[in-house]
DNA sequence: CGGACAGTTGACTATCCTCAAGTATGGTGG
DNA sequence: CCACCATACTTGAGGATAGTCAACTGTCCG
């Protein structure tokens, strides 16, 4: 989708597209100088990589988001996650990609060879214990969103994801949603029409409230209340 | 549930409840003979450990089944995996465990001390990367399921299940189920009656056969047409 | 101003859930 | 060995939640 600048082609020589930040603000992990990341950006909607592909690189959200997705034959859809400012992503088990990342809107990344820190994990056991590490939050994460998915009503998945996304974005109450209700959609397993529905029934209560749609305001005590059953 | 053994007194001293078997069969890594697990037994039904308890031990199936779960305060439960002979369970981010482990049916475990474990991961990058590499297959079955539960029917969720169950004990079509429709159900996100009803269809459509509740012989290219769409 | 697209709302439908009754199955005790 | 009970499973009828289809509104662009 959208502009194709072959991504695969420009972070392998990284010299002089863009110049390299400081190790500090390039590098992957404190102890490994040499584990340096090379700028990147993709514009909204833009494919960051696709199932099937090559699992050549590992990617850190510098600014943006992006969202992972898996899709069935008949365009069925479930996002499995949206990796933020900061966040690691593209790490796989096998050769290569079994989702397909896009950007949700315009969003710089750091890019990172898979070959070189799969190195860096066999010579460390610190780097290949932080990778473990993050692996196990990734899975902790996964087994909630199953619980959600299996488990929950589309007012309590509603819930959740808004208090989950405050919370990624510092807890403050209030944020501008950077995806779609689609994407909200296909990450809870809903219709976009019911959480647009289901929306509306949470400002009524007081939950929260809209000023566009994309900009949202938390009540997160009775948020809680509707999660917490 | 059931009796309790206490099964957390035992394991830390291996010496005389059952004689140590050979590194070969009780080794958790190739190159790590001073990993050693001690074997263990639960009876059908009997709690692992619980969510929230300290997360001490690490388990390797032996023999049996075991179910992991996460459960709502209402009741509405999801499990996140069944567990069979050869599976380690166990492993948790942070010190506590947030899920439940219970055996399906009286089974044999290895137990291993998690610190041990650990210990050995900061020593041997190769032990790290082990982990981190069962990790991160954990995590695609974790969004394999993901998909199914947020975006595929009822039928498909079931032919899914059973195409799953038989490829984990060999591929042979035909096999005896381990756990009960309740387990089937919680796993996918379904209720008894559903699993049951969708069970009735796919017999009738000449998917699988029944001899008695458990036994199932799949015709699995009938089944796998109903999961592909 | 107008077009494209995202989002909302409404009416109707379908899938799955709930409640209920009935049928196997397996273990226990006489 | 059989009767009995508890439990697992199946089946049916009706209902609720979320999905589908469709129309409409708002917003961002040019």
């Amino acid at each position: 989708m959208g502009t194709k600048p072959t991504p695969r082609s420009i972070p392998v020589a990284p010299g002089s597209r863009t110049p390299r930040r400081s190790i500090h603000e390039c590098g992957l992990f404190a102890d490994c100088p040499d584990l340096v990341g090379t700028p990147f950006s993709y514009a909204r909607e833009e494919e960051v990589y696709g199932e099937g592909e090559d699992a050549e690189f590992v990617y850190r959200v510098v600014e943006g988001a992006v969202r992972s997705h898996k899709i069935l034959s008949d365009g069925r859809r479930q996002i499995t996650g949206f990796h933020l400012a900061g966040n690691l992503f593209g790490f796989e088990q096998g050769d290569t990609h079994w989702h397909t990342a896009e950007a949700l809107s315009d969003t710089r990344v750091l890019i990172f060879q898979r070959r070189q820190i799969e190195r860096a994990a066999t010579r460390s056991a610190e780097v290949a214990c932080q990778l473990w590490g993050m692996a196990t939050t990734s899975l902790r994460d996964a087994q909630n969103l199953m619980l959600l998915l299996g488990r929950r009503s589309a007012q309590e998945r509603v819930a959740a994801f808004l208090i989950e996304v405050d919370g990624r974005f510092g807890g403050t109450g209030a944020f501008a949603l950077p995806m779609t209700r689609r994407d909200i959609a296909d990450y809870l397993g809903l219709t976009i029409e019911t959480v647009s529905r289901t929306f509306s029934q949470l400002e009524e209560n007081g939950a929260l409230r809209r000023s566009g749609s994309r900009q949202i305001t938390l009540h997160r005590g009775r948020l809680r209340h509707v999660v917490e059953n």
